[in-house]
DNA sequence: TGAAAGCTTAACAATCGCTTGACGGCCCCT
DNA sequence: AGGGGCCGTCAAGCGATTGTTAAGCTTTCA
């Protein structure tokens, strides 16, 4: 991760300077205003560390310059020493994405450098994988060998679920909760979709990744033959 | 904005409670984690606000169930009496994105409510772009295949967010709340409205980029596959 | 104040997906 | 080996969701 501490006094920026490399982190450090954006705005970093009493311009106009001028969206960790609500809100208000009072221990400012950089990078969206069968939930896309599988929703909300559980045998009754909740159909139609969704992912590849076990309910895995118990 | 509290003491619910929506925002409450879990999956909410000590399920085992089971990204604002770092710590490994401290100024809670929020919607300054299209915020233009594209002030924001997610499905729900907020219309003007966008962006130019996903909502994307089937 | 533009609403058509029931095969138990 | 039950498959009907269009109303702007 690529953080930039915009801080005066060096004391207090060498130390977090030096605990966050450690863990492993590149980072840049800048004395006042006026050359933390200059950083700012010619490297891109993931997250900034500000400091709000800065010589020269203070880190509220820092921020607010980052934000409307730059137009840098950079996540902004605020640092300060003054404990005022007044000052939290300004902070807030300049732009800022979360605001740390001094003193404050150094795990606590990595814990919150790292949700500040996740949520932002919450986008590449873990998709489930088993074989070469791949189900993305948030593009609500299925892909096996390369080839787009187009699923019905049922079918769709069945598979997430057997490759979210993937080598554990799903319950029938369990597979119908999630799909139908409390309104499950008179019929068994759930035969029907999984007859349909073997149609989709299974036929067309020769080698069968969703396995019926008798009696209890589903499976999805790659097995050339494993034991099938729990 | 729409927000849950899960909080088991009812004097600070109800202040919270009180307060936020005095501020305009469509609040629930719920008084337990098993109550709170519910509301949070079966309800679309852009914040949570969550108490640690809770009774049954605790808020860290809440997050976490958030995350993990129900794969719910709301953003988290974990509240707490207990002011350890081991506390904050492990807050935040459980998914939440800011942790607060009782006793805490409501202003404050309001202002990193607002943050999370605003962060999620926080748009990518440059242009937008999906294969041959690209949309700028900043000078309201449209363009595809080197053409100027006029779009109606709608049909701009719903193309704006769908392509700020590009490739994501986005809910048709999540769609009506960006475009119309707490006062979507009694019809269902958004088929009407994406029918208008495809003639605009997608009709003259053969190659489809908005594609429906039935029983869900829809998606920008840029797709080689097509449905491998007859 | 007039004209234009945009939004909503409603109606209709077409497509899609879900359910249902029937039938046949296979497994397992007796 | 026989029978019952579980499972896979298929086709058809029905209901639901979506796309499309046009008309009326409100807002905006000159």
């Amino acid at each position: 991760m690529r953080i930039l501490i915009i801080e005066d006094n060096a004391d207090i920026a060498a130390s977090i300077y030096d605990y966050l490399e450690e863990r492993g982190h590149s980072m840049d450090a800048a004395p006042d205003g006026v050359t933390g954006l200059h950083f700012a705005v010619t490297n891109d970093y993931d997250v900034i560390i500000l400091d709000l009493g800065l010589p020269g311009i203070d880190g509220l106009d820092v921020c607010r310059r980052l934000r409307k001028d730059a137009h840098v969206g950079t996540p902004v960790l605020m640092l300060t020493a003054r404990d005022t609500l007044k000052n939290k809100l300004e902070g807030f208000d300049s732009g800022a994405d979360d605001y740390l009072v001094k003193p404050f221990a150094l795990e606590e400012l990595a814990a919150r450098v790292k949700v500040l950089h996740d949520r932002r990078h919450r986008r590449p969206t873990e998709a489930l994988q088993v074989a070469d069968l791949t189900l993305d939930e948030a593009q609500h896309r299925v892909v096996r060998s390369g080839k787009a599988i187009a699923l019905n929703p049922i079918a769709f909300k069945i598979l997430a679920l057997l490759m979210a559980e993937s080598d554990r045998v799903v319950p029938r009754t369990e597979i119908e909760d999630v799909v139908w909740g409390d309104n499950p159909p008179d019929s068994d139609a759930l035969r029907t979709h999984v007859s349909n969704l073997r149609n989709a992912i299974d036929k067309p590849f020769g080698r069968p990744l969703l396995h019926t076990i008798r009696g209890v309910g589903y499976r999805v895995a790659d097995l050339d033959d494993i034991p099938a118990d729990a």
